[in-house]
DNA sequence: ATAGATGCAAATATTTTGCCGCCAG
DNA sequence: CTGGCGGCAAAATATTTGCATCTAT
């Protein structure tokens, strides 16, 4: 089962993608003394390149191209270790494409996924109102935001029911 | 695995709680001319007379103590069939509680998911913020919202991190 | 009467765990 | 050298499906 959902930004530019210099992912644990083995490169280098959101198989798949000496279970494990420290985003799109949960590196901004219910066609969408409402929430309940997911899902306008 | 989350509205009046006279879910079914088998009365009072998010195990726990001849199963399909009439949401909670989904009677409004990631309680916000957001959505992608899910987690001012 | 709903068992799908040997630092 | 990491197999969790039977309308 390959993954699905094109990946677009509404507001931002598009993700760059020169080829093996290290990626935002595997800076970021280096900069925390995370020990870099073999399989966590290839993965990490994967998921700095993906240009769209990815499935545990998906990546998976990606990253037995490069070396099939990589496991489904370092995959969980991987993925399990990065959200640990912040750096990715769990998303399961409305859950459109059955269970499966996707993956993405969380980028320096919060973003919104719209996601079409028919075509599956996936939008990234950055607001400012969005980051206006994380501060009102967080004046409201007090409570100190380091995580959000917003999937909002529509009929795009070739989609339209009728 | 009992369900979790506390339930609490933030901008709205308190659920009321009667005992056995059609509920929202039950009332909308009627009009619609959905046929309704014992099974399915019995499910939409559980979750019409819900005050948390409840988990599938959940509702079918609380079924059975009302009548045990309800099977798992037929939560499933009773679930999908009232996604179907967009009559409920169906939540993750982030995974802070595995990757069990929750749901709950999608009432009159949208509404946001707050939740601790560390003490786990859910706080439910409103927001005419929100409303804006999602009618900037529309114009900006084209796209016509019928669901939508936020989910936002953080730390409550009991669970700050030191 | 009959389309649609349910129960049961089995299949799927996805993620997690235990254990042990291996390798990055 | 050593503690964290990865591989493998098996378990766990959560949900879906096929099919025969039943029931609300």
């Amino acid at each position: 089962m390959p993954s699905t959902a094109n990946r677009r930004r509404v507001s931002s530019g598009e993700r760059l993608n020169a080829h093996s210099e290290p990626g935002r992912l595997r800076l970021a644990l280096e900069g925390r003394g995370v020990r870099l083995t073999r399989q966590r490169r290839i993965l990490l280098e994967v998921m700095d390149q993906a240009e769209q959101h990815l499935s545990a198989d998906a990546i998976l798949e990606r990253a037995q191209k490069i070396d099939p000496r990589v496991h489904q279970v370092t995959v969980y494990r991987t993925l399990e270790m990065l959200k640990r420290h912040g750096l990715l985003d769990e998303l399961d799109l409305l859950h459109i494409h059955g269970h499966r949960h996707f993956y993405e590196s969380h980028g320096p901004r919060d973003h919104i996924h719209v996601a079409c219910l028919r075509c599956g066609k996936v939008r990234e969408v950055e607001s400012e109102l969005f980051e206006q409402l994380k501060r009102q929430i967080e004046r409201d309940t007090g409570i100190q935001i380091t995580v959000t997911r917003t999937e909002i899902g529509g009929y795009c306008e070739g989609c339209r029911p009728r």
